[in-house]
DNA sequence: GAGAGATATCTCGATGTCAAGACAGTACAC
DNA sequence: GTGTACTGTCTTGACATCGAGATATCTCTC
């Protein structure tokens, strides 16, 4: 071993080097880790969002409606290409957002099949909230990289998403 | 806006920007790359992963057991800790995994609160040949990056994950 | 060696997700 | 205009996960 492992993973890969010699296991060293940061993400953010009595599904659809700017307003398609979930998840999701009080539900007047989906302003008021706590808790989980690291990092990301949100 | 949007984070960012110009919103730029490649990623896993009959989480404990080396054997509680799941959830996979034939369960001779879970032959020989299959596909997803981005992703990453892994 | 607290595993109920399919409505070619 | 393929939403059933708590065993201190 010419290096000490300094995390999990660089432990996990020294592992796997012992046991299976013959394969290169290089892209774990990159793909493992994100996966493991994404799940600490994952309950960082539902820390963040418990102190606003939201969970992270909810936060997810209700910042879509956010950002979509006024009238708040999206159809469950474009909810659910903006959350990577299918249909069903989706529909479930308005229903318990609905009976929440944090969205509201009219038919499209342009497509009769359709369904427009906006925030309420109680859904309104919870979310600018719990964004504001979420990028707190972003920017500490971040705090150990500079600004160029942080830059250089993003950039690295978008190159390796790009196949995946082009086509 | 001063820059293009290259990727679906950076259109989501640019919407941020829009809609709360009071909140530094530079953090997404990173973490949320990360969640939604880990997203990308489990659905490659999963697509690799089903040409062996086996399921992601199927996956994760079985590899666990296979990086520990022979005997291929390890404790529920060293498992969870190595797959970031509950108790009760391993319990659950131990269970199901058994049944399958692809690991056995035995006293823990040392302590009597405690099981011995191993690798049978069959999971032995199924991990094996499905970790070659992610890995081929891994590397595929990294393609677009050459040796030296890749060292330094996984360099910037080990730096956010340390916090995690150390105390 | 007795008791308090820690540890290892399992049980159970609730929940969110997915996949597949049903259904209504739209679009487009002919 | 009619038929065919497509789109948008919802329904249903199966399933993996979590969290809290139960039980048994170990460890450490006195």
């Amino acid at each position: 071993m010419t290096e000490d492992a300094r995390d999990e993973v660089d432990r996990l890969v020294a592992a796997w080097r012992t046991e299976r010699p013959d394969l290169d296991v290089e892209p774990l060293q990159v793909l493992s880790r994100v996966s493991r940061l994404a799940k600490h993400l994952d309950r960082a953010r539902r820390a963040a969002f418990a102190e606003h009595d939201l969970e992270p599904w909810e936060f997810d659809v209700l910042t879509a409606l956010r950002r979509a700017g006024k009238p708040y307003e999206l159809s469950p398609g474009a909810l659910l290409r903006a959350t990577l979930v299918t249909s069903g998840t989706m529909t479930n999701r308005i229903d318990r957002l609905a009976q929440a009080g944090h969205v509201r539900r009219r038919p499209d007047p342009e497509d009769r099949r359709g369904v427009l989906v906006s925030l309420t302003e109680t859904g309104l008021a919870r979310v600018d909230a719990a964004f504001s706590d979420l990028l707190r808790r972003e920017h500490d989980l971040l705090s150990g990289l500079g600004p160029t690291d942080q830059r250089a990092l993003a950039s690295l990301l978008r190159t390796l998403l790009a196949p995946f949100d082009s086509p």
